[in-house]
DNA sequence: TTGTAGGCGTTATCAG
DNA sequence: CTGATAACGCCTACAA
């Protein structure tokens, strides 16, 4: 690997020059500099980014810090991060599937140093206790995280909005018994859309019945086997709402199974409206999250936050969801965005 | 930050000691071994890796250059790439849904210097012209890539043998037109499975129809829309192949509402075995492949290349596909491996 | 406009 | 067993 002297002894200039050039610091005459590229090109020269991180004291790289993720919803997070930091020249340190809070402090430990800032979705713990194994003001984002105050920057989905949608749309169809999937105890997100289906129970006047929350942990098998519980209750619930989609086709294929006819013995709809969705039997109402959006957006904040420096307040943002209606829960399809609700 | 200079004067000692307790080289006395340890944990010491990189030229992290792949492939196969980089204690550099070539060189160039080795997954060109953009000898493992002679270490899946595996399947249940739904053009999963399906036909004395051999792209859209193509045929086929399960789903979905009974009138089968497709209705024969175990086998491949240095010859693996029989084919429920069949 | 030289935080090679 | 000290490759005052 050619290092900047070799570029340098072959121009028949200084390090100094050929750096001046390579970072358009200082002045250097046309011709030297026109001279110095040509060299440098030749010789395949790339930077060693370890020295000039080591005196510039910058990584060019983002951490990622996710939690045990599956499916659509890692893939399109990490497609937005990773366009996001491309577009403005970082590097991406991903550490995934961590499933508890030691794992991500590990990770989290080991990341020192080697980032310019972080974006961390760690939605099953208080986001407070992993910063603290930070160096000192590392800039960072939270994702769907759970946190409080406003210690950090923080990007979440409007789930408790999204959800309280859906199941409003679920009563206006008509459904006086509407029965939920959980998501994964201690998980943000599942909390935030239980109590969107509990406020829009209690604004229609409707009461609720612990019964009908049934445990889950987001996945297909979860859903499928918490019809069981679904269909023992009495009198029996007319429509379910899932915590996430994976839940919902889970749902529905033990439902299938019970001969249940969807949407009319039992109306199902789910949450995050992944690809997939449309394509079930019957075509799955959800709430639409932008994910990938979810990525960028968060990399921005986090490019945003490392521009500033120390002195710059925390921001928090929230990203809209979306209404779509689908066959599963017997209305005609039709498309709405979560403010006509 | 605590450098190691603020550990070696708290400590009364030089730094080179405190060097050779962190890493373990060279002799030191116990008691001194000891204080230095408790300096360095109070201090929250970290070293700095790239000072370390700097005169190690090694920097722990391992990059992963990936196509633009969806859903669970995507996840799966990072998933099982850091669960094998972080039990060795390798740091993960991720770049993303590269669209096309330039774009792959561009993110290669990249990475120079920053990483000990690289996981490449390309399928859609010849790798070759890829590894020309790369540092003099830096490790690497091709995934699932087209690649010629055996310049490389590489690992794959057995796309042929698992495709043919499949239309033999449906060719014992009796179906004598099977169409088959083709991944994207240019594709080397695609290609490879297209000639296990053209393989088994003629196995089986069986001629192809071109006409059989449907466009696709590998997502639900497009499976969705080859039905069309599809169900213009005249003799209808009575089984339908497709080269993933996204495309497979698609196209289900597509029969249902032309109101093709599903195996009945029309045989479906895909490949992956992604978690969702137990969950179908009716629940989607395919081909397993262990894409986590992918994306690991291709790590620990990497991690061996690294270690050996330059002489070593490369390897070439093949990872084994699973026939998954479930309704969409119209057999009884079974398992089996390939080697059965 | 250009060059010299110091230093970033480690590791590694010598002497002691 | 321990301590100086020279790299590693680059950036950046400071001089020229």
């Amino acid at each position: 690997m050619a290092t900047i002297k070799d570029v340098a002894r072959e121009a028949g200039v200084s390090v100094a020059t050929v750096s001046r050039v390579l970072n358009d610091s200082g002045p250097v005459s046309p011709e030297t500099r026109r001279r110095i590229r040509e060299v440098a090109t030749r010789l395949r020269f790339a930077p060693n980014s370890a020295a000039r991180s080591l005196i510039t004291a910058r990584t060019t790289t983002l951490g990622v810090l996710l939690p045990d993720l599956y499916g659509e919803f890692f893939s399109e997070v990490i497609r937005g991060i990773d366009q996001a930091a491309r577009r403005h020249g970082y590097h991406l340190l991903v550490s995934s599937s961590h499933a508890d809070r030691a794992e991500t402090e590990a990770a989290l430990r080991a990341m020192r140093g080697r980032v310019d800032g972080l974006v961390i979705m760690s939605p099953d713990l208080d986001a407070r206790a992993l910063v603290q194994n930070l160096p000192d003001r590392l800039p960072l984002v939270l994702l769907n995280s759970a946190v409080q105050g406003d210690a950090y920057d923080a990007l979440t989905i409007e789930n408790y909005e999204g959800a309280s949608a859906m199941v409003r749309h679920l009563i206006a169809l008509g459904h006086r018994r509407v029965a939920m999937l959980k998501g994964a105890a201690r998980n943000q997100d599942a909390a935030d859309r239980l109590r969107g289906y509990r406020a829009a129970l209690r604004s229609a006047g409707m009461e609720r019945d612990p019964a009908w929350e049934i445990a889950g942990n987001f996945t297909e098998e979860s859903g499928y086997r918490a019809v069981e519980a679904l269909l023992r209750l009495e009198p029996r619930p007319t429509a379910v709402f899932a915590a996430n989609d994976a839940m919902a086709i889970g749902a529905m294929s033990a439902l299938r199974e019970a001969a249940v006819a969807i949407p009319g013995e039992m109306a199902v709809a789910g949450f995050d409206d992944i690809p997939i969705a449309r394509y079930v039997s019957p075509p799955l109402s959800s709430v639409r999250v932008p994910i990938g959006e979810l990525g960028e957006r968060a990399t921005e904040m986090l490019l945003e936050a490392i521009r500033a420096g120390k002195d710059r307040t925390t921001r928090r943002e929230t990203l809209a969801t979306t209404l779509v209606i689908r066959q599963s829960c017997g209305s005609a399809p039709q498309q709405g965005s979560l403010t006509e609700h």
